[in-house]
RNA sequence: UCCGGCUUAGCUCAGUCGGUAGAGCAGGCGGCUGUUAACCGCCGGGUCGCUGGUUCGAGUCCAGCAGCCGGAGCCA
């Protein structure tokens, strides 16, 4: 007799097969017991019928506690009203350990602080491992994606030295009585990567210090970031839109039950396939302009709110390029047709999703980025190692970053990205 | 940091005009051969966030503080 998992329940049919899991929820009707065991990979039904079983055994199954592991002995069969699901037809059923005392999350509502508070517990209820699933797929699909077209992954420290864009604020941390930060970026060692290896990727965990307390924030999350020599522009916006379209459509393929299990409605998602509409920063500041944002000028950035209006003009991810240099990061490119603005590019998410992709192409002349840093006034001598990417051979090069958790996010259809990661890390939270 | 809201049983919440605390779920007992957050009956369960004030009397009104949620700024 085999064990078997949830999952593989259908392969089954007509045999007696062994679960072990825990117990989900139970009903009772009179002489049946109704017992939703999960296993990890999924929950199925099992259905205590009096006259199969010993009369202890039918009074014990109706005792089991919430999450008490059990093992359950039964054949497998269609479910009884739901076509197309299985239930197991129960032989014996074996509390492996029981709960020790009452498991705090019920089959009822509760507050959502409550339930991170039980973080390590609420993973285990349905929504959140449909979730975790969905996130697991994601980024299997963007190791894939990178992998299949030859990228090297080259990982990023998490130990930076020094607070380097000088844009957000930054973890600091004792290393051995000096400072040191934890990275909010694997960038700029990409752009040295890409020069040793032509392609590359990193993707690991980045740190924000900002006091943000959005449904779009998380002081610790999971970005991947790939570096290509010899790439414009031109070249990074469609590297951007396959991938994105690549980690979508995987995500649909492979988790559909779990879409299904969040009331995801995927006719959105069906319509990420390139190419995206691409409209320049001007374009978006005139459609802010004509869309209930008069007051938006050239120079401003754009808030979630803005990024909600130009995004929902749009059936797809949108591509929004050549921001004001003053906007952005020290390391873009100037445009060669108007040297006021950036090689840049964001890619923002249908939905009110908001930014998901920040890249383009990187200044690759020696010169105007020492210019830059002085501009931003960074200090030079942490940039040594940089420059010497530029005066070693300097080339072209262009690449971005997608956060994974905004991603999740939007490919579930949350409204907040702090279920996306299995332990979120936020301006008050720091446990489990 | 700023603006707004919330805080009552283990959990989710109700609580009228200021008059002495309620429901559902969870737990226990019983009932029902097809339940889907099952249902029905019975039972136990309270520092009304904290501190102070007004009042004969405060869960309720006022002030301060704390925690949480949402939004802004900043960002992916």
């Amino acid at each position: 007799m085999s064990v078997v998992r949830v999952e593989e329940l259908a392969r089954h049919v007509g045999e007696t097969v062994t679960l072990r899991g825990w117990l989900y929820n139970r009903r009772s009707s009179g002489k049946l017991h109704f017992l939703e065991v999960r296993d990890g990979s999924g929950i199925v039904q099992c259905v205590v019928f009096k006259g199969n079983v010993t009369p202890e055994t039918f009074t014990a199954a109706n005792h089991i506690t919430q999450e008490s592991s059990v093992e359950v002995v039964g054949s497998v069969k269609e479910h009884g009203k739901i076509k197309g699901q299985h239930e197991l037809d129960v032989k014996e059923v074996r509390v492996l350990a029981a709960t020790t005392q009452e498991y705090p999350i019920g089959p009822k509502e509760h507050g959502t602080d409550f339930l991170m508070d039980n973080r390590h517990l609420w993973l285990r209820s349905r929504r959140q491992h449909a979730i975790v699933r969905v996130r697991h797929a994601i980024i299997k699909a963007v190791r894939d994606f990178f992998d299949g077209r030859d990228f090297t992954l080259v990982d990023a420290p998490i130990f930076t030295p020094n607070a380097c864009e000088g844009t957000s604020n930054l973890f600091q941390t004792d290393y051995h009585g000096d400072p040191a930060y934890l990275t909010q970026s694997g960038q700029l060692y990409m752009e040295a990567g890409a020069a040793a290896f032509g392609s590359v990727y990193c993707f690991g965990p980045t740190f924000r210090a900002e006091k943000s307390k959005t449904r779009r924030h998380l002081a610790e999350f999971w970005m991947v970031e790939p570096e290509v020599a010899f790439l414009d522009l031109e070249g990074d916006m469609k590297l951007a839109e396959d991938f994105l379209s690549c980690v979508v459509g995987r995500a649909l393929e492979t988790r559909r039950e779990e879409l299904k299990v969040l009331e995801r409605d995927t006719s959105m998602l069906e319509k990420v396939i390139p190419p995206f509409p691409r409209i320049t920063y001007a374009e978006a500041i005139d459609l802010l302009q004509k869309n209930g944002h008069p007051e938006a000028k050239v120079g401003d950035d754009f808030g979630g709110d803005e990024e909600t209006v130009i995004s929902s003009r749009f059936d797809r991810p949108v591509i929004v390029h050549r921001y004001p240099m003053g906007l952005k990061a020290f390391y873009f490119k100037r445009d060669p047709g108007d040297d006021r603005l950036a090689l840049n590019m964001d890619v923002l998410a249908p939905e009110g999703y908001g930014e998901i992709i920040g890249g383009g192409q990187r200044e690759d002349d020696l010169g105007k980025l020492e210019a830059a840093i002085d501009h931003h006034k960074l200090p030079r001598p942490a940039f040594e190692w940089y420059l010497d990417v530029r005066r070693y051979g300097s080339f072209p090069h262009a690449g971005f970053g997608l956060g994974i958790e905004r991603t999740v996010a939007w490919v579930c259809g949350l409204p907040h990205v702090r279920e996306t990661i299995p332990f979120p890390r936020m301006l008050n939270r720091l446990a489990p």
